[in-house]
DNA sequence: AATGAATGAGTCTTCATTCAT
DNA sequence: AATGAATGAAGACTCATTCAT
């Protein structure tokens, strides 16, 4: 029974997720989804009260696995410099695994969905903060030269974002290896954040 | 006579334009946009053959507007570090400047509309190659140390929308002064592909 | 239940041949359908993917219920001679008896709509193999003298054809008797294909 | 002056007639007409009031001609079997040689078009009138044994104008030879209406 | 738990026609 | 003689949602 109920629920999930990232928002219709997951439209409205409230559900989930995926990958590591690629690593590692989630967290919120709750960003928030914190412990340890730390995370969290988005939204050149672009930018932006006594 | 004429075309392109910004394109529609105006839906098809040449030339002008922008922020410094920085200023200040016509030129070409004229992406090509030649000649006179200046092209471009659209999308926290943060940004990015032997 | 269900979709096509009969099928449209059966118009696309299915469906159960009526009433004569008029008369009758049925099977396959699917087109080639092979017979009887039966079969076809159209679209002297003008139409039909040994 | 609007005039009405062979009345646009002669929508409504005026136009000229077509035939004949025959060849060698305007006169008569003003018909009953006098000669002289003329009359229309529309409305089996089925229909349908002493 | 029937509002687009020039 | 601008009405069709079962 539950068994069932929570398999339809999420194949509904499943299928929403891939039609927003393949065909964007304005063409997911909850008929589409019906006919794809085989049931009937109306069944969609038992699990979820509307359209709206689906998509939220999807944007919570991705953002909860994202934060998870965070975590867990700082949590494995030990000092702070390896703590703060860690999570910079993690961020990139789950988008590129999971290019839909990644993508539902940030497509719809923008312009097209600004009825998102803004209560439900606070677990959004989580990351953040883990990577704030890491930086703080960056300055005081000397690794980092930064007057605002709060600045510096939303910035950095801003040029990965920038990078993941340009490679999935294939708006790469074409012969320009992703992998590569990725690893060589993940560079670049660790290094505009770090001290440069290092070369000396 | 002329002079109403050209008036109704381009209010019709701006009211799409700011439509497009703040309600999304999936909510885009002839029948809101002829609203705006004080036109009849009809009256648009008189101008714009339907309702995707009227988003191409919405972007094809963005686009072009971008570019002439770029390459005069450029073209006023000689050295090449400041026409490095000029043009990732010309960037950046263009997008603070124009928000609406920025985000045009991003938010249409995800997946929501693919049907762009891969053709018409010659003109976006533009502000990269001055870019990367810029990029090149700063190698060349040791400024920076880079291997693929294709792919540092294509990193900056990505890390520097990043944040911009963090702020225009206000995903930005409240507490975060934009100007600053951008400022920030723009300098950390900078320094992430500039050598750092100036400490040495 | 199923009596009301079935109810809708029979109206509907009832309602659509009838509209396609008095006024056209440049006037057809799927609002006045909807209005006339008393439903929404999107009702109808519960019932009919598109106003060509729906169509399509109207022609293919004219051209069956045509066919049908050929065969019944070819299958109660035994000579060759009395199975020829029986079809001629057979075909002549069901155009009589159900005009809005038998328009909507020439109507809506000229040049207006020449998209109705070459394959559906087997059905209506029952009516012509059967006359044929009648005439095959009565050749071989004796009682036509036909080089060509085939073009006899579409030639007795076309001539019927333009008789009951005549009629039907109401084309006709007023001051002609229909019933008798049908009769004469077909006695000299049928005149003009027998073998005129019997006045000798 | 006169040339030139002769001209356009001329050019709308066979455009449009043109339309309404290869895309049926729905179709029919003013501004595809427009768009087609090179001139704008609005230069019809110079020639002609509306595009009911413009169509029973385009009528009323190929009656008109297809009426001067049978007479001259006719005119030509002396004896009454050829005059007989003459009217009904003459009639449909107009219609093959002219199919665009043949069709125009029966197409947009049927229930397309009801409004098309019933006195514009008289001219249309000069056909049949030339060849009901025949028929009554005919008789007269022996050559028919026919108790109503205008029935007969009637019918070899009805019956040419079937063989005729299966031909260029490409309802006829690939097969078969269009000209040879014309010659074979015309044969059989002579036949029906002559006396058949003259084989005995 | 699931669905078939139904719909009002909305989508883009086309049309014949008018009016001022 | 000719036209560009404009529009109200209508076209087919899609959508999210509700309701009774």
């Amino acid at each position: 029974m539950s068994e069932e109920e929570k398999s339809l629920r999420e194949k509904i999930l499943d299928t929403s997720r891939h039609f927003l990232f393949t065909e964007g928002y304005s063409s997911l219709s909850m008929r589409k989804i019906a006919k794809e997951v085989g049931a009937s439209a109306t069944s969609i409205y038992l699990y979820f009260e509307n359209k709206d409230h689906l998509i939220h559900t999807l944007i919570e989930e991705s953002v909860e696995e994202l934060s998870v995926a965070i975590e867990e990958s700082a949590s494995q590591k030990l000092s702070t410099i390896d703590k703060f690629e860690a999570i910079i690593r993690g961020y990139v590692s789950f988008a590129m695994a999971n290019p839909e989630k990644y993508q539902v967290i940030y497509m719809v919120l923008s312009s097209e969905m600004g009825r998102y709750p803004k209560e439900k960003f606070r677990k959004v928030r989580r990351g953040y903060a883990l990577l704030e914190s890491v930086i703080k412990q960056g300055i005081s340890e000397g690794l980092m030269e930064l007057e605002e730390p709060k600045i510096a995370t939303y910035s950095i969290w801003a040029q990965l974002h920038g990078v993941i988005s340009v490679v999935q939204s294939q708006r790469l050149d074409s012969r320009i290896d992703k992998n590569k672009f990725i690893e060589e930018s993940i560079e670049h932006i660790v290094q505009g954040f770090l001290v440069r006594i290092t070369t000396s």
